[in-house]
DNA sequence: CAAAGTGACAGACTTACATCA
DNA sequence: GTTGATGTAAGTCTGTCACTT
């Protein structure tokens, strides 16, 4: 990954022991390590001690909160029993008296998941691992953010299609205006000089009437190479 | 080899909190 | 100071996949 050095100038010093989901024995991505989850149920306390060129991001109980000074601060990880990775959250929530803050990214932490982003839109767990040490967040905070960005990218890639799918609607409403208009017009021509009746037949799909031949009811209408028509092809539905 | 069980993951949906006008 | 809208971190549920038994 190209994340390398943005967090690079932060001090870092860790102390505990990491979840054993958070190591995974194995390289394959998405292989569960099943003898490790058994192994150990509990989660040592974890300290850590960064430094950050302009705040100080305090994680109690998964949330990660600024301070105004710029001193160094020991973060707690409190213990708890966990199955998952995903447990976390709410055994370290029994130490909060308040149940659940709200985290908000550093402008480094959120460019550097961007810039993540932009080159991988899912990570594996060795990425997931090594971008939380990089932010000094969870991993589970990297998933979960990743998550989050994958699903605004698929709103916002879902409203620019709506918004195709509008305009191609006026221009065909537009369309089928005009060579409704157009048929009106032959019609008027038609009864201004009478020809031979054409054989009026019903469209199976849209049940209006059409003039044409044996081979073709619609044909009448000239062809019109622009666009396509249902009624120049007998197998489409109107 | 097939079937059942299990764990991890992603997506969809939802909730809750922070921020701003 | 209050309120509603908005953004977003995080929780929950469900389906899928890979692997094991």
């Amino acid at each position: 990954m190209g994340s390398d050095d943005a967090c690079s100038t932060d001090l870092v010093l860790r102390l505990g022991f990491s979840s054993p989901l958070e190591t995974p024995s194995k390289p394959n991505y998405q292989t569960p390590q099943k003898s490790s989850m058994a192994a150990t149920s509990f989660e040592l306390p974890s300290l850590t001690l960064g430094l950050h060129s302009k705040e100080i991001d305090v994680n109690i109980g998964g949330g990660l909160y600024r301070q105004p000074s710029p001193h160094s601060v020991v973060s707690l990880f409190s213990s708890g029993g966990i199955k998952r990775e995903r447990d976390f959250s709410s055994e370290e929530d029994e130490d909060s008296v308040n149940a659940r803050k709200k985290l908000r990214l550093t402008k480094q932490q959120s460019a550097l998941l961007e810039e993540c982003f932009k080159q991988h839109t899912t990570l594996n767990p060795k990425q997931k691992q090594a971008l939380a040490k990089q932010l000094n967040l969870r991993s589970r905070q990297v998933e979960v953010w990743f998550q989050n960005r994958r699903a605004r990218t698929k709103l916002k890639q879902t409203e620019v299609d709506c918004e195709l799918l509008k305009k191609c609607c006026e221009t065909l409403t537009d369309e089928n205006r005009r060579l409704q208009k157009e048929v009106q017009e032959l019609k008027a021509l038609n009864l201004a000089q009478p020809m031979p009746p054409p054989t009026l037949t019903i469209c199976p799909s849209c049940e209006r009437i059409g003039h044409g031949t044996s081979k073709n009811p619609f044909s009448v209408l000239p062809p019109n190479p622009r666009f396509y028509s249902p009624f120049t092809d007998p197998s489409a539905a109107c």
